[in-house]
DNA sequence: CTCCTATATGCCCATGTATTCATATATCCG
DNA sequence: CGGATATATGAATACATGGGCATATAGGAG
């Protein structure tokens, strides 16, 4: 159950959401989804823990950056099933698609050394 | 994307959840619902107007009760496939075994007039 | 209409959440 | 080592949420 309420409130935020549909495009690091979102840096990067946590996205190191990318779904079937239906889903949302339609020109190297 | 949200949110809360599990095997009044939740009468009645306002539940007058049963998935693509899946999920769960346990014995009639 | 019962709503309180700022941690480079 | 950069964590604040109590609403019985 609490696995599943996870979840479910990892889902329930629209930056959250926003976060998973760009990385249904791409692996992003934290730089390049805060300048998609318009967010703080740490905001964003307590969303992608809380992401984390539910094992809707995973992380790996690269050196100074940190790649996120969508979860495998083996850390929870709920949340394989979660990302597996958001393919689908919210592509017509207008917020949606507008942040998606940034999400080939958004480049760390430029992004991230003028913060 | 609002729409997507609400769902989300009313899938966040367990006693919320098993509420769900609970009309997946029949239509309940709420002071059924109550019975088996152990909560205030106002606050399954919160509860349910969330479940309602997400397309998840649906409800229908009988006269001075009021039953309630799961969504026909008409008003929500999003709640319509959680539904779904939820008729698959947690049932290995002990707190909702434990509830669906006692579902079949619930009785309006039993209950309700000693509240 | 009056009384009774099932449900819904308003108010209040405790807790949880999203956000930002300031700061800490980690990694690379010289 | 020390400096610079990307990310994470802690404190503080505004807001949302879940809960119960008191009360309002709605429908049936007399």
């Amino acid at each position: 159950m609490k696995e599943f309420i996870r979840v479910m409130k990892a889902l329930s935020d629209p930056n959250r959401v926003k976060i998973l549909k760009m990385l249904n495009r791409r692996e992003l690091c934290v730089c390049e989804i805060q300048a998609g979102l318009g967010l703080a840096q740490p905001t964003v990067s307590k969303h992608l823990k809380i992401l984390e946590d539910a094992g809707l996205v995973q992380k790996r190191k690269e050196g100074l950056w940190v790649n996120y990318r969508l979860g495998d779904g083996d850390s929870s079937p709920y949340a394989a099933t979660l990302l597996g239906n958001l393919k689908h889903w919210l592509n017509d949302d207008p917020e949606i698609s507008a942040i998606l339609a940034q999400v080939p020109d958004l480049n760390r190297d430029a992004i991230c050394s003028r913060q």
